[in-house]
This record gives C-alpha cells, structure tokens and sequence, in this order.
RNA sequence: GCGCUCGUAGCUCAGAUGGAUAGAGUACUGCCCUCCGAAGGCAGGGGUCACAGGUUCGAAUCCUGUCGAGCGCGCCA
C-alpha cells in the first residue's frame, strides 16, 4: 500500500512537473512514513512542504492543490491536510490488516527485498591478529559485521563476507617466541619471559601442544640478551626474536610460527562459530607477499609516478591524495609495511569487481583511513566504492570499574568466557542493540549475573510466548490458518490494527538497516513489535470462544511470529519456541 | 597542537535522507495471575536535547564558535 502510494504521488509530481505548475526538473526529495502520532492517520507526507520553497507558495496551500487533484486509491479512507502542511492517508481498516496474507505467504521470507539486486558487496569483519583469543572487544564488530552480512543479503545483494589473517609481521613473531620460551620453560630451561612478550595463560597450552607433537626437538640453548643491553624493550624484544630465530634455524622458526599461528586462528574460528559467525573466505596477509600481489600493487604506484625514496625507505606520496603526510611502504632494511600489505589487499578486493567493499575496522584506526583510500586513488581506482565503518571498541565495567584490557599481557575477558556466561543470544543482542559507531558501556555483571535483564529475553518471550499459544490451541495446520486470515476483517481492536500496521513495516525496516549499515534498527523494531503484541495479549484474550475470532486472531499471532522469527534470524539469535 | 567521532531523563541508550506534543530500558512508587506463559501488562514522577549564535515554514538532527569527553597522529601491527 505504501508503494502504490509512493507511485501514486510520484506520478502526480512527474504530471504536476510536465504541465510546468512546478519550477522544477527533477522531483524533490521528500518521504511517506507513519507519522509518530497515529491520530494523524495510517502514512503521512512532507512533499507539499518540501515543494513550499522552490514553488514560493505556502505549504498548506499547496499541499490543498495536490489533494484536490489527486485520486483517491479505493484503500484509502481519507486524506487530510493538515498544518503546517503535511498530507495525512488513513487507511481503510481492511487494508491494513491486508499484511497479515502478505506475511502468511511469505513466511520465513517476509522482510526480504529486492533493493540490493544486482549489488555485489565484499565485507570485511573482526581480522584481529591471530596472537590471542578473541576477547569481548572483538565481539562487537564480530555480531556487527555478521548482522550487517544478513542484512544485506535480505535485500537481495550478494555478499562475501572475509576475515583478514594477519598472519605476517613482528607480531606473529613475538607470538612465536613467546611460545617457544615457554616450551623451553616446560624442558626445564630457565629461561625468563619478556614482559612485553605475550604471556597469556593460552601460550602455555599452545607450547604444550606442540610438546606434545614435536617432543624435544625445538629444544636449543637460546643466548638470550642480558636486559642491561639495552634500554628499549622492544628492541630487546627485537633482538630475543633475532636470537630465537637463529636458535632454531629457518625451518624449525617457521614450525612453531606456523603451530602458534594455526592453533590461535583454530581458536578464533572455534569461538566464532560458537558466536555465529561464518566468513566465506579467510585470506592470508602472508599470501599477498608470497604471491607477489605487494610488489605488483607497489610497481602499479610506482607506475604512476607516487613512489619515491628518502632516509633509505620507500615512500607513498599520500599526502597528494588528501593524507597528511607520506608513508613508508618499503622500510630502510627491505620489509614491506603492514601499509604495504593493505594497499595490495584492497588492490586485490578492487580488482574482483565488487559494485561495494565494506571495511568493519575498530574506530582505533580511524586515522587509518585517508592513507587507505589515497592508496587507492593512485592507483586510478575510485575510493568511493570503499566504505568503512568503524566500530568503537566496548568499555568493559566489572564492578563498576573500568576494566583494562591488554592482550600481550594477558588480562582481558574472551569472547568464549562471555558465551560460556550469557549465551550467544544475549551476547549477540547486547552489541547489536546500539549504534556500533558510538561507545557501549559492556557491564559485565549485568550482562553475565543477571542476564535475565538483557532485553533479548523480551524478544524471545514473545515468541516463546505466541509458540505457546499454539501448542493451548491443538493443532492448527495450514488450512486452519488460511481460514484465519481469511478471517482478518473481524480484527477491529484498535491494538490489533496497530500491531498489523507495525508489522507491515519490516521490510522497510530491514532495507534502511541495511543501506543505513545500522543492524539496530532493526533491533529497536524488534523490541516495539515485542512491546505491542504483549500489550495486546494482556488486554485480549486470543483464544476466546468463537471459532472465526479466534481463527482470526491466531493468523495475527502467526504473524507476529514470523516478524519476529525472521528478524531475530537476520540478527543471529535465536527464537526459541520455549524458554 | 592538528584530525576523527561524540555530548539527549539519576544511569544505559533510541530518535528512521530536517517534521506535528523529544521516546524506551533501567531504577523508584502503586496496582494486575480462580483467566491463553507474571521472563508479562497498566499507571506515575523525571528534560533548557552541553552552551551561544546562524540557516528556514520548521532544528536534538544542518553550519560556525565555545566548553567537555573518547580515539588517532611511528620506517608498530
């Protein structure tokens, strides 16, 4: 109905705009919406005040000329002006129960769209380093990036969804000496551990691990530095690498690298399925080098003329392309940067043919950004197809105290401890329920104690609470149900007309969650749906007495439901038909 | 110092490309199960939308400034 509205008035605009009466060529942006004051009627529009201007005329005058003008559509009780210029549709009440067929015979697809036919979008989500467990911090883009995923694909793109391996890098190889000198510490050696290194409980596993497949065989006096020698701990940390390596010999290096490296990304993968994630591809940072994608997207830069050196190392003039300053792409001593290692990524995304490329970063790098699109903008491609979405990092309370996270030195709550305490439902929820791009409080007593609070249960009660009612009801199969919707006419309460209109709203909902990148929104409807249908069962009863009522009413709950179902799908979290 | 993101009820947050009387959860108070699930419902108080200007029919929303907060400004990843 609001679709047929919506042409009804866009071809009005384009007739008014043909015979001249406009001063216009295109027509104005305006919108149709349920006003928030339902008094005001079913769907209202801002056109006659958004024409007020170029047109020069008054709102309310105008908006009276569009009305007389326009044809009534035969489900449409009346239009009104209203001041300071809106045009108000009611409804007739028959028409707005009409959705509860529509939703019926969808089912499971009712929310779906067809907007993002035809798109191709790549995501990019969590690619947090493999040096340790997942903690609750990651959590929020992991829940984020995989709502935004469904999100999406409801609307009809096509999405691949990916997960960046940093599996390159002085980090991978702090991570492999910190495991291999507690694998030395578990021989017996004594051997001290770096305070910069990663010390985490999980080394201790992963060194055992490995104990336990490769026995002694790692097992090399290491000369490591005195700490006198020098006054920088992370070169200090540098050198232990230095001397690890050398220890060991390239090829029993790469062994444990290649074990710490896998038995953490085993972990991560673990976690994240348990918290319902799933990635179509994880791509490896070290097969950008090994595949020489970094120097060809270095030698496409080069070609156009932004690279040049200074100081020993190679610089990208990003600073021509709106970075502040230039960055080093090739190091003094011959190392690719991490930069480097991006610009061949997102060179390599670009030349896929994606029609979108979403990067979920942590809003920590947001100063990340001008440097990333510059890169791509030199190398001729157009860094509006990129679009990146930052995600601020959860400030966890414990207590009421701010709790300080560090993975190197191990302190900080895993994603899995918080699934083992509140579920992935209410984890899940948690996160999603508030704008990704601004801070969350994560209080952790809240959430693990007295998860009762968390308002996924809200949601899922409804549900829960509808299955019931089925179950009161025996069985209601297929034909029974079509009775009831047949039925729809007898729903004349006041609630049950606001809660078919609400429930006509979800693809709407679903389409602007997914163009907006804001997978809340959809959580904030969840909750009004929730809110209206227990308000309408506490103040009437579904199964009452008379058969065609009561066949009627059921059809809205089966509605209801399915709303539910689906959006709490598109979320991640379940609806449980008991709890 | 420069840049990015922000400032809405006691607390945590919504507010749909600027719309009609700014909402919810929570907390507090009082009601509602002989009746379909009380993990629920109903009712109540609580606001100078940080502050000051500007844009227009209309601003929490857009612009400028001030104050305040978080984050970022490496040949780290």
């Amino acid at each position: 109905m609001k679709q047929q509205l919506q042409t009804l008035l866009a071809t009005h605009v384009a007739r008014m705009i043909d015979r001249g009466e406009l001063p216009l060529a295109e027509p104005p942006a305006y919108v149709i919406e349920p006003p928030r004051n339902p008094e005001h009627g079913d769907l209202s529009t801002n056109l006659a005040m958004v024409l007020a201007k170029p047109c020069r005329k008054s709102p309310l005058e105008l908006a009276r000329t569009i009305v007389a003008a326009l044809e009534v559509p035969d489900f449409v009780e009346r239009i009104a002006v209203a001041p300071p210029g809106f045009i108000n549709f009611t409804l007739k009440s028959g028409a707005l129960l009409d959705v509860i067929a529509d939703i019926v015979d969808a089912d499971a697809r009712y929310g779906e769209t067809t907007q993002g036919a035809g798109s191709y979008v790549q995501i990019e989500f969590v690619s947090a380093n493999p040096t340790g467990p997942l903690h609750v911090g990651h959590g929020r883009g992991a829940a984020y990036g995989s709502a935004l995923t469904r999100l999406l694909r409801a609307t009809g793109a096509r999405v691949h969804a990916e997960y960046y391996v940093n599996d390159a890098g002085r980090q991978m190889d702090i991570l492999a000496l910190s495991v291999w000198l507690r694998y030395l510490q578990m021989h017996g050696m004594r051997v001290d551990l770096p305070d910069n290194a990663y010390r985490g409980e999980y080394i201790r596993d992963i060194a055992a691990a490995l104990a336990a497949r490769d026995g002694d065989r790692h097992l090399v006096m290491p000369a490591l530095p005195d700490a006198g020698e020098n006054d920088d701990a992370e070169a200090r940390l540098d050198a232990a690498i230095a001397i690890c390596r050398s220890s060991l010999g390239e090829e029993r290096y790469r062994a444990v690298h290649a074990w710490a490296c896998t038995s953490i990304l085993d972990g991560i993968r673990d976690d994240l399925a348990a918290f319902g994630v799933e990635f179509d591809q994880w791509y490896s940072e070290r097969s950008l080098s090994d595949t020489g994608r970094i120097a060809a997207a270095l030698d496409r830069l080069r070609a156009h003329g932004h690279v040049y050196v200074k100081d020993g190392a190679q610089w990208f003039a990003s600073s021509a392309f709106g970075d502040e300053k230039d960055r080093v792409v090739i190091r003094e001593n011959g190392a690719a940067t991490y930069f480097a290692s991006d610009i061949a990524y997102h060179a390599e995304k670009f030349e896929r043919g994606y029609t979108r490329v979403l990067d979920i970063w942590g809003a920590d790098h947001h100063g990340y950004i001008p440097r990333v699109k510059a890169a791509l903008a030199a190398l001729g491609e157009d860094p509006a197809r990129l679009e990146i979405l930052l995600v601020q990092f959860a400030a966890l309370y414990r207590g009421g105290e701010r709790v300080q996270m560090s993975t190197r030195s191990g302190e900080f709550v895993t994603l899995r401890e918080l699934l083992d305490e509140v579920g992935t439902d209410a984890a899940r929820f948690f996160y999603i329920m508030r704008r990704s791009d601004q801070h969350l409080d994560f209080d952790l007593d809240l959430a693990k104690s007295q998860s009762q609070d968390n308002p996924v249960y809200y949601l899922q009660y409804a549900h829960a609470r509808i299955c019931s009612i089925f179950r009161q009801a025996g069985q209601v199969d297929d034909t029974q149900l079509r009775q009831g919707v047949a039925a729809r006419a007898r729903l004349v309460e006041k609630r049950e007309q606001a809660l078919a209109a609400l429930l006509g709203r979800l693809p709407d909902v679903v389409a602007s969650a997914a163009r907006d990148r804001e997978p809340h929104q959809l959580a904030n409807y969840l909750r009004e749906v929730a809110v209206e249908f227990h308000a309408y069962y506490n103040a009437h009863k579904i199964l009452t007495p008379e058969p065609g009522l009561r066949a009627a009413r059921l059809a809205l709950c089966a509605a209801v439901r399915i709303v539910l179902a689906n959006g709490l799908r598109l979320l991640g979290v379940s609806a449980p038909t008991e709890m």
